[in-house]
RNA sequence: GCUCGCUUAGCUUAGUGGAAGAGCGCUUCCUUCACACGGAAGAGGUCAGAAGUUCGAAUCUUCUAGCGAGCACCA
């Protein structure tokens, strides 16, 4: 046993026990293990991620698991890594080569570029695994993955031939999701609708059959009109029908000569009469629903705007080159000017915004590759069978949903960082295949979407005896954003090529959030660096803090004083350890059975609960619950009642008995310790070393880390008889602590400073033996506490009583007489009021029919309870009266 | 528009049929030899509203209101 500092220093704590953990191997999982499996893969953040509060969460979260599963015996495999993340990365790269050299990545070239890539990616990319150590994951970093190592991609590939191969992947030129300022296209998971004031602009075309005749027509996108085909009304509509198979002349550009714009009007169910004037434009190169009119129709295509969002010159002379948003109001200048403007209303409707760039996206044509989903039917099957498990159950529902309503995914880029497409063409031949098939065979330019890398991430991490042992994974602990992005897609994918689930139980976290209640982010700098908080509080107090904010399935607000409070609990449990280490005494000590007080037998009582309870909690997925329950038991319990009434056997003089008590704190501080280490890698690690309890480990574990140590076990029946831990003295204690508060309470009324030591008589209901009385002495700092059990107190002594005795506090004169009858009344009333509910329903035969007989019984009680209190309060307000 | 959540003390929340709990904050007292990043005591709630089921509802049902999320989408 070493001797614990005064203060515990987080910081050089934590490096030092990092590094030992690391040099010994603690993390690093084996695979010919004979220990049961528990395995997580980690949602690998983007190597261009710097840690964030959902990191924080996600993470300590996974490191809690781990380190749990491990004292629990079981071999454990934590697989970490990160992702290249396409767009994001490429974007930040392409943002330094133009903000230090003035190049854009076009005059680099592909090849530099990406080199180029490369190279930040060696430097900057492991920014957020060093970040992940500062807060304790013990990750088996020495099969730390990237979703392009080269054994990876080739992984990627095989599988994008396989399902080439299996007819699932194809090309085609359809309607996607464009992000202009990236210039690629996206999936639909990658577009979020946002809302967006914008305006509806009416302005009308003539119909060229009949001369005079005009149609308003309403749009958002005046810019969009030279790219119109046809106009489109609802046949069932009688305002319009009979202008079906006419014309009208579309007013841009204004340059073409009318016989060149004429377009047919044409009938279409799905166009909404109610919308508008119940006139559509049609363009069916820059919308999607406008597409599929025009597919109906057969109309042309007629595109006129670029991948960078300007117009091209189809769209005339007066837009051409101007951006779509410039190209807008030029428009309806123009339409003004020829009298085509009808008017212009506010409209708010939904725009589609690239996730990424933030950017109105572009329906746009373009040649894509689609998949059409594998493994469908099984990854629906696992979960409604309850085989996969989500928690909180609802988001099975959100998923379900997801699934059925499954869509074809594209899964190519237009960026030059990522794994590229492995199709090859030479000659108008093509062929699908991982390499090159020779000399003269380019291959296709576009890279893979990146979760079309991350979708392998549970298997392709693993070679062969890893995956052996530890696939499929036990949990996927990971934020509900990315449920359709990765989750769904993984159980697709596990099914596809593993024939298994690829994890059984899924734990969606909450989205962190700042104490308003929004999200964090960098623009409203709502968002605590965790480092620095890391850096002033300690990593255990961020865990702690985080955790205990988290509730069950709902969103985390975070408030800095969360992690105050985490630090202060760090605190509370350096000092408890230090006041035992003060003790002095042998360390560990047998616990001798027959020298148990009844404040012993209560906190080993409370601990066994609080190890069942906490226990239960994780394997519940419920932290909130497990933190909390921990909290109670160590500050409320341990701290407050039992160490303070322990200090009247350490205090006592008698060897033996403080001996027997110090094995008694021993004994819950070790068991607290390992309780706590999975929350509190860094500080239990270091108490559990300063306090010599590491010589308590199992010998084949060499007595290192606490780490190794076995997670605490529920107390079974023996242990409970061997110690004596029954019903009697457990409400001993508990009847003790009441008195203890009542009497404080008294203290409190006389206006006696809680310091000052004053005398107190105790009138007990039956003798209680030496230990008791002075840990009711040492509580109520009791000088003296006289015990006379035919004590007569002078009218008006404040008083207090329950099953033990009575307690009296005898000072005269003290007691503010008014104040005292404003409580007794205020309790007669309440006893009143109590007694007359429960016994108007026990005279309700309704209830005394019906009711089960344990809640009759409670009930007469609770009845008995209530007169009881009547009584005593009667007899105090006589006492009073008569003073 | 559809679906799903949420609404309990000033704040954050636990509590799925049987006396309204916790933490923080607040009030008062206390530097007594582990801890002021501490100790003690206390105040504070018609459980969003209405109706229903039940002997009994924060809890079950229906409706209403407010907030939030996901999906779809009207040009």
């Amino acid at each position: 046993m070493t001797e614990i500092p005064k203060v515990y220093e987080s910081q050089a704590v934590e490096v030092k026990w990092y590094d030992f953990w690391n040099k010994e191997g603690c993390f690093t999982a084996d695979p010919h293990s004979k220990k049961p499996a528990f395995s997580m893969v980690i949602p690998p953040p983007n190597v261009t991620g710097i840690l964030h509060l959902g990191h924080v969460l996600n993470n300590t979260i996974q490191d809690i698991l781990a380190r749990r599963a491990r004292m629990q015996g079981y071999e454990v495999l934590w697989l970490p890594g990160t992702d290249h993340a396409g767009i994001a990365t490429q974007v930040v790269v392409e943002k330094r080569l133009k903000k230090e050299e003035g190049l854009s990545r076009h005059d680099l070239g592909r090849e530099k570029f990406v080199e180029r890539v490369w190279k930040w990616k060696e430097k900057h990319g492991g920014i957020i695994i060093n970040q992940l150590k500062k807060l304790g994951c013990s990750c088996d970093w020495s099969r730390e993955r990237f979703t392009m190592d080269e054994k990876y991609s080739v992984k990627v590939a095989e599988t994008f031939v396989d399902l080439y191969n299996k007819g699932l992947i194809y090309k085609g030129k359809r309607m996607v999701n464009w992000c202009p300022v990236s210039q690629t296209a996206l999936s639909d998971e990658e577009v979020i609708m946002k809302s967006h004031n914008g305006k509806l602009y009416y302005f009308q075309v003539e119909v060229a059959e009949e001369p005079g005749r005009m149609l308003t027509i309403a749009t958002t996108r005046p810019e969009t009109i030279p790219g119109d085909t046809a106009v489109a009304v609802n046949p069932k509509d009688t305002r319009y029908v009979e202008l079906i198979g006419k014309h009208v002349i579309r007013p841009l550009p204004v340059e073409l000569p009318q016989e060149k714009k004429l377009i047919p009007i044409v009938g279409d169910e799905a166009v909404d009469f109610e919308f508008g004037t119940g006139v559509l434009k049609v363009t069916p190169a820059h919308d999607k629903v406008d597409f599929d009119i025009g597919k109906r129709h057969d109309l042309p295509l007629v595109e006129v705007i670029n991948a960078d969002a300007t117009m091209n010159e189809l769209a005339g002379k007066d837009l051409q080159g101007l951006d779509r948003d410039a190209a807008r109001k030029r428009s309806v200048e123009l339409l003004s000017e020829i009298g085509a403007m009808v008017k212009e209303e506010p409209y708010q409707n939904n725009v589609g915004y690239s996730e990424r760039a933030d950017v109105p996206i572009e329906p746009r044509l373009s040649e894509q590759w689609f998949l059409r989903y594998p493994s469908q039917k099984q990854a629906r099957e696992v979960v409604n069978s309850g085989e996969l498990k989500f928690y909180p159950a609802r988001w099975a529902k959100v998923y379900e949903h997801w699934m059925v309503n499954i869509q074809d995914w594209c899964i190519s880029r237009q960026l030059w960082w990522g794994h590229r497409i492995p199709v090859w063409y030479k000659d108008g031949e093509v062929r699908c295949q991982v390499s090159s098939p020779g000399e003269g065979w380019e291959q296709d330019k576009d890279v893979l979407d990146t979760w079309f890398s991350s979708w392998l991430w549970p298997f392709a991490t693993m070679d062969e005896e890893v995956f052996k042992k530890f696939y499929p994974t036990t949990v996927l602990v990971t934020a509900p954003e990315i449920l359709f992005f990765w989750v769904a897609r993984m159980i697709m994918a596990g099914f596809e090529y593993t024939g298994q689930k690829p994890f059984s139980d899924v734990y969606l976290t909450g989205i962190v959030r700042d104490k308003l209640g929004r999200k964090m982010s960098k623009s409203l700098g709502n968002s605590p660096d965790p480092l620095n908080l890391i850096a002033s509080y300690g990593a255990d107090a961020v865990r702690m803090g985080i955790m205990r904010a988290a509730p069950l399935g709902q969103d985390l607000l975070f408030d800095e004083q969360q992690v105050e409070l985490g630090r202060n609990f760090c605190n509370k449990l350096w000092n408890a350890c230090r006041f035992r280490q003060m003790q002095g005494g042998e360390i560990e000590g047998e616990i001798r059975p027959e020298l148990l007080t009844s404040d012993d037998k209560w906190i080993l009582s409370r601990l066994g609960t609080a190890i069942e309870e906490v226990s239960s909690a994780l394997d519940n997925y419920n932290y909130a619950e497990a933190v909390q329950t921990l909290y109670r038991f160590f500050w409320n319990e341990y701290c407050d009642w039992y160490i303070e009434a322990a200090k009247a056997s350490l205090n006592g003089g008698d060897e033996n008995f403080k001996a027997n008590t110090l094995a008694v704190i021993d004994f819950v501080l070790s068991n607290t310790l390992r309780l706590f280490h999975p929350l509190l890698p860094f500080i239990t690690e270091e108490l559990w070393h300063g306090m010599g309890y590491s010589n308590d480990m199992p010998e084949n574990q060499g007595g290192k880390t606490i780490m190794n140590a076995p997670w605490p076990k529920a107390f079974d029946e023996d242990f409970r008889s061997v110690y004596g831990l029954d019903e009697q003295s457990f409400a001993l204690a508990s009847a003790k602590y009441d008195l203890v508060v009542q009497g404080r309470n008294l203290r409190r009324e006389g206006n006696i400073p809680s310091n000052k030591r004053v005398k107190f008589v105790f009138k007990p209901q039956n003798l209680l033996n030496p230990h008791d009385l002075s840990v009711l002495k040492t509580l109520l700092n009791a000088e003296p506490l006289e015990v006379s059990e035919n004590y007569v107190a002078v009218k008006g002594t404040p008083s207090a009583r329950n099953t033990l005795g009575e307690l009296y506090l005898p000072l005269e004169g003290l007691i503010d007489v008014e104040a005292e009858r404003l409580k007794l009344k205020k309790q007669l009333e309440k006893c009143e009021q109590e007694i007359k509910r429960i016994e108007d329903r026990l005279n309700n035969p309704n209830f005394t029919q019906k009711a089960p007989p344990a809640v009759l019984e409670e009930n007469r009680r609770r009845l008995a309870e209530w007169q009881e209190r009547q009584a005593q309060a009667r007899g105090a307000m006589d006492r009073l009266e008569s003073h």
